[in-house]
DNA sequence: TTGGAATATCGGGAAAAGTCGATATACATT
DNA sequence: AATGTATATCGACTTTTCCCGATATTCCAA
């Protein structure tokens, strides 16, 4: 896990408001049909929606939380669903905790 | 705490290391003479050698993780100390723990 | 197998951050 | 009062980030 890569990932409103909304999914993203949100998350669309800005920036910022393994993907068909990683987090709090 | 404003602070491998030298100033600042580490913290110039860096770039440094509330600074005479804010890890912490 | 829908990637313009040297300010000493 | 030292602020330049629209890719459905 690079520090600084993380701290980056969350040094941005919009992307810290989707962890925020990818913890609780189901209240967030009510439009989503047939979701299996415990399972693959949210996909792309939902999220840019919500945020209101455009499908290249959000796809874009959610590959920079992939790579700072705060969330992860599941390609289901045309798409691409995203959930927390809460194996990052729990290493990022070892990482405040222990070694900042 | 603004959240943003701390991890952006945290986004920089140099602020990251005077964070680190801050945690045992007595072993990463050897050469401060008559100094209350405790008490005060390590003054500017000693941080700005170590890291190799301008003085201009360490001063804007240290205010920045100031204003993120991971430091604190205290003037005495001609010089500026500054020390680790564990109130403000704590927050950090807490941050991470309940609100991320 | 062609068309449409979802997502990813690319190229770019504007804003912010990184970093410097020069200068200003604040304080101490003579 | 004048000089010297430590730190802060300023102006500038370069690099990175923010965000967009356009295009490419991937997959599904007709």
């Amino acid at each position: 896990m690079d520090q600084v890569e993380v701290f980056k990932a969350l040094s941005n409103k919009t992307r810290l408001q989707i962890l925020n909304w990818l913890k609780s999914p189901a209240q967030h993203f009510p439009d989503q049909q047939n979701a299996d949100f415990e399972n693959v998350g949210v996909c792309v669309g939902q999220i840019q929606m919500k945020s209101g800005l455009s499908q290249s920036t959000i796809s874009e910022y959610l590959s920079i939380l992939q790579r700072a393994e705060l969330i992860n993907s599941t390609r289901v068909g045309q798409w691409t669903y995203y959930k927390r990683n809460e194996a990052g987090f729990k290493a990022l709090e070892k990482l405040i905790n222990q070694e900042l």
